[in-house]
DNA sequence: TTTCTATTTAGAATAATTCTAATTATCATT
DNA sequence: AATGATAATTAGAATTATTCTAAATAGAAA
């Protein structure tokens, strides 16, 4: 079974559990995103898609990314006002904003400090989740892992 | 010396650090975000600066906030994609964004955290800055330090 | 099939922000 | 105090990412 294949049916579980259909247009955003992990924005995403699926329109774009995020399987990154940014990485991880090129870098996070950064949280604040974000240059790029 | 005094003196002093000019409406878009610090947006700011200034302009209201940002006296935060808020809260905080409200609480950061955090960053990255976003909902509400 | 609902679509609408060009204020020199 | 140069403000237009609307299509269930 290709990869491809695969995600689509991890896609299509996860849909279904939310009670959403799988669709070719869901499919193809999602596999956009796994196959170039570079924070595309919508407008971005909309130009890979239409060569798989030259129909598409961008409205849809939109909605399926919403989807997919409702669905956990994207994050949604903003960054100033720029548009928003759709990472599929579900580890936990920070963003890191390179202020110079404008690219988005993932750095993995050891659980534990997600713990400690909870933590501080004083009684009565029940945090559903933590965004950490980093604003700098990076010197040096690493390629990212999958 | 009054308060607001005070607060349009050290203001003049940042801002001439900056080679800026110390005018009447940054001052009171200055005062505006200290007198009430709820992390208002920009309309917001807009609407309270109107009673002491009734002749500014929104336009005035966004370079005024722009550029105290700049001068490392205020901060910006940004909540998915809705209007910028603003924050004159210079100790090292956390934000909470509480999804029930929409209101933002400031969450007091150990500066030893914020250590820990940068310290997760591979070589190569420089970060200028962290921000730490927690979302979810804070069942009780403390009244908010200075 | 037929029906019901979900999804997609194109294009219009929205809204926060930025831009533009003109006016006004302020500073440094004379 | 007048002058000239630059900074700041202003009103309104423009931009742009995103959402909305209403109609068309597709898919599941009966």
């Amino acid at each position: 079974m290709s990869t491809a294949t695969h995600n689509a049916e991890a896609l299509a579980q996860k849909l279904s559990d939310s009670g959403l259909r799988s669709t070719p247009q869901r499919e193809v955003v999602y596999d956009v995103l796994l196959r170039k992990r570079d924070h595309p924005t919508a407008d971005e995403v909309f130009a890979r898609v239409k060569s798989g699926l030259p129909t598409i329109s961008l409205a849809t774009v939109y909605n399926c990314l919403e989807t997919l995020v409702q669905c956990d399987l994207v994050r949604a990154v903003n960054f100033e006002r720029s548009p928003t940014r759709y990472c599929p990485n579900l580890r936990p991880h920070a963003h890191f904003h390179d202020e110079q090129t404008g690219k988005t870098h993932d750095i993995d996070l050891p659980p534990e400090l997600l713990e400690k950064v909870s933590a501080v949280l004083p009684v009565g604040y029940d945090a559903k989740s933590v965004e950490i974000i980093f604003r700098g240059k990076a010197t040096k790029t690493v390629a990212s892992r999958d």
